[in-house]
Formats: structure tokens, sequence, C-alpha cells
DNA sequence: TAGGCCATCTGGTCCT
DNA sequence: AGGACCAGATGGCCTA
């Protein structure tokens, strides 16, 4: 439980309205009963929204995963997974729209070959240099992300 | 200690 | 009516 508010609605909060139903409400329309019944629905959507939220952190562990993260022993906040999400995907689309420029095989691999070596690797705080025994993609994706433009 | 990141609670809104 | 989704508030944990 990490969170200490008081019990009681915020201010300005609305209270329910009294129920214009007859006898048939009277287990939960009873005050006592009222509450009860707002307690338990409250409790109830508090554990929904937990799971959901739950949910929502596995998909970006998922996406943790696929997503380069050269030479960073951190985990990616999720903002940062976020924008390498997106540079990631950016960057393979340009690979493929250049495959699509280039007639063959040998005519692209050549030119990523030259294009991504030692000489072209994005530097970025805590990047580590890929070896020779490196795969051909960490060489391809090993960059800075970009920011994204925080919508105001 | 300040700032960043996160989990949780909560009330509002929309949808089925 | 109830569930899903969202955004704001709040407090805990961690690091520079």
């Amino acid at each position: 439980m990490k969170s200490c508010k008081p019990g009681g609605p915020p201010a300005g909060a609305r209270v329910a309205p009294p129920c214009a139903a007859g006898a048939e409400c009277a287990g939960t329309c009873s005050g006592a009963g009222r509450l009860e019944s707002a307690a338990r629905r409250r409790l109830a959507a508090n554990a929904r929204e937990r799971r959901r939220m739950q949910g929502l952190n596995t998909a970006f562990d998922r996406l943790r995963r696929v997503v380069p993260q050269w030479g960073q022993d951190k985990k990616l906040s999720k903002y940062e997974t976020l924008q390498m999400a997106l540079s990631y995907i950016m960057a393979l689309t340009r690979i493929l729209a250049e495959a699509e420029r280039f007639g063959s095989e040998r005519d692209w691999v050549g030119l990523h070959c030259e294009h991504f070596g030692h000489d072209h690797y994005l530097q970025f705080p805590g990047a580590k240099l890929p070896g020779e025994s490196e795969l051909y993609s960490q060489r391809l994706f090993g960059f800075q992300p970009e920011p994204f433009q925080m919508a105001t």
C-alpha cells in the first residue's frame, strides 16, 4: 500500500444521490449497506487497475527485450524504451527502403559493411565498441535514440 | 538532499 | 451497471 490518502472523498467530490428504488433496494440502499457496496466496488476497481498496469509493465518488459540496448547495463525506463523502439523501427524502415533501392543482395550487404563499420559506429555514453565478433545487426542499430517532441 | 522513476489509489469518462 | 482506460495526486525507492 503506497498511498496514504485520507479515507473520505476529496474536496469537491460528488456524493451519490439517494436511491429512488423501492423495497427491492433495501439491502444496498441503507446507509451502511451503500457505503459497504461502494467500498467493495472501489476495492475491485483498484485490483483491476493494478492488474491492468501489471499487464502494461509486462508489455514494456517484452518491448525492452527486443529493442537494442547496447552497452547500457541499466534497465531502460518506460520513456526510454518507447524512444528506442521508435528509433529502432525507423532504422529498420530505412534499411528496408535501401534494400529496395539496391538491386542485388550483394550490393546491399556491401553498402552496409562499408556504411556501418567502426568508423561509422555512433558513440553514446556507456556504449561499448563492438568487437569483430559483434552481430552485424548490433552495428546497424548502435545509435542514439532521437528524443521525442513532448506534447505541450 | 533533490530529482527521476515507479506503483498505487482515485475519480472521471466512455463503452458494452 | 460494470469494466476499461486515463490522468492527477501521492509517497517510496534509488542515485548522483
